[in-house]
DNA sequence: AGGCGTAGTCGAAACGTTTCAATTACACTT
DNA sequence: AAGTGTAATTGAAACGTTTCGACTACGCCT
């Protein structure tokens, strides 16, 4: 393996030029730059990530903190993390894994204090989130893939849950629902102050409201059959409901289940949106379900380019970023055809 | 942050006694090791990685290689993923993400010569797996999730789903099902020599075979639509048909959806057993659908235990492993119920 | 008593970069 | 002609470990 060394006596010039040609820290005359990177390309040589983390500030490597939901994983995660893993690399930086609980802020303060990564990108954030005190005292970069009550100073990215939500509303109203319900996940996610069931609510009940109509909201675990029990609890609350926006896609099924018990069909009796839910998932229900879909993606990749830009201290135009989720009607939601005794 | 420097000042002993404290490398008198571990302690020490590999053989960073799938991407991966990750952490270990391609050597090659990694595990394994020889080459520990056909001198971990399709074929067969499909992924999967799809479908026919049964078999894309189509084929190989067994989670909706457009009911008229799925999907489809699980947690914790038993030199005993798969009942089997013309 | 092996410890030389301070070369000012 | 400023380059000192060779005690053998 090829050094720093062997690369300047090639070229004929000194270690430090051949640092400076490779980083433009320095300038570095066309004719000399040109005969070290033909050194490099000549000796097939690769810079050595350790002597770098070592002797440089920066490690070119950053974190990815995902701690696995309680409320279980889908698919939007996965998609998720493949595109920050690319973007990562295509930036030139490797990408570790942090999976250790999110109360696990010894562990977090330690693998931040080690100084192996830049900075790192936060997924599953809540509402009043610890982390975010640790990396700002240990001066360490960090981007957000979700929104906490207080945004003041932080770059982070979002799908734009309270908009979809009242979208939703204003989608299932103009289909001529009157009584639409809001199935959210487990109240204990819910009061931990997991940002998108906050904001999904939020989105909800501003959406109702505006379109007076009433509200109506449960809670539930991320179970089929926990979502089968809460159809009766959002019944007894508001026995008019034709429709009901959710974004809890496990609890979906049991639902769909209650309601073909009461002889209802979806849609034509009954319509049902899952938001934050992906595709791959919406259509292995029987009838598929129409969805609000975040773009898993391009947060991603817009979170790992955040954060690679605060580390390399570019100027940074927008570093709040929402981004609007996707409509995508499937056979779930129609328009209102029961008449209540009218 | 502390260094060693100042662990062994405090500790009132040489740089090199803290290191050797540390790893165990030479032997420490117990009341010397008492006092550099407390002097850790005191400080808070923790060893700075990017020294550690400047200095030393190893890094103590491994990399998950996780080449996106074409067909898909299912909860199964997150898991094995997830529990990758926190194995390596327990072992003290960094775990790294390479997301690109399969086909793309050269990216590995160059990953791979780094020397930023004391070795990968492998997902994704095809029969004839191009990776090998690289890291074979590279003198790069490595460990694979899967099965190469030559698996000599190989350490791997894998779900025995050639048992399990053999095991699957058996407990139809009890139900009284003499018509027993097999429905694989996309023929271009088949034929890449993807292990799984190769394996499962060599289970299906020893299994009907040693029980006497006729195989019918038909390749499908991942999709609901390509599954609606391709129930049509496998009547048309056997009309007779009166139960399905498959490793396609995906196409499964669209299975079902063409057997109700026959009037037949699940699992009455027709049974549906999914290989290599998991819970969470099994559960959203209506109605639930029998899987054949593998052991995700603990096939991700052994193979990355496989691969730090081997970067460390210890003695293995067992690194070729098959992990047997679970068989959950659900709704989508039962008995035959369906009597032709007899 | 002298020599020898061993457990425990130490000092110093790597490891391959980045970066700072210093130096050169050269054009431009006065 | 001497001085000034700038662009390009150099040498050497970090960075925080691991590891090798050497050194001390000390008990054991002859």
């Amino acid at each position: 393996m090829p050094t720093m060394i062997d690369v300047a006596k090639r070229a004929g010039v000194a270690i430090s030029t051949v640092s400076y040609a490779i980083n433009g820290t320095r300038p570095i005359s066309e004719e000399t730059r040109q005969r070290v990177f033909a050194a490099m390309e000549d000796l097939g040589y690769k810079p050595n990530v350790f002597a770098r983390g070592l002797a440089g500030k920066r490690s070119r490597i950053i974190a990815l903190h995902f701690p696995i939901p309680e409320r279980g994983v889908g698919l939007t995660e996965i998609e998720f993390i493949a595109s920050a893993a690319n973007t990562a690399r295509e930036n030139g930086y490797e990408m570790v894994l942090w999976t250790f609980e999110m109360h696990d802020l010894d562990e977090l303060r330690q693998l931040t204090q080690q100084g192996l990564v830049d900075g790192v990108v936060a997924m599953e954030v809540y509402e009043h989130d610890q982390r975010i005190a640790i990396w700002r005292d240990a001066g360490l970069p960090f981007s957000l893939i979700g929104l906490t009550a207080n945004t003041d100073g932080l770059r982070f990215v979002e799908a734009d849950f309270e908009q979809a939500a009242q979208d939703t509303v204003h989608y299932l109203a103009q289909l001529g629902h009157t009584h639409i319900g809001f199935l959210n996940q487990s109240r204990a996610v819910y009061d931990a102050g997991y940002g998108p069931g906050v904001r999904t609510q939020r989105g909800y009940e501003k959406g109702v409201q505006t379109a007076g109509l009433p509200s109506t909201i449960q809670y539930c675990q991320a179970t089929v059959s926990a979502g089968f029990e809460t159809l009766d609890s959002l019944l007894a609350q508001d026995p008019d409901l034709t429709a009901l926006i959710t974004i809890n896609d496990r609890a979906v099924p049991g639902v769909m289940q209650a309601a073909a018990e009461r002889g209802w069909r979806i849609p034509d009796d009954f319509s049902l949106v899952v938001i934050g839910s992906s595709a791959s998932i919406a259509e292995l229900m029987t009838p598929p379900v129409t969805t609000v879909e975040p773009p898993n993606a391009a947060m991603g990749r817009l979170g790992v380019e955040l954060l690679i830009q605060q580390i390399e201290d570019q100027e940074q135009k927008n570093v709040q970023i929402m981004l609007p989720c996707t409509l995508v009607i499937r056979g779930s939601s129609g328009p209102c055809r029961r008449d209540f005794g009218k």
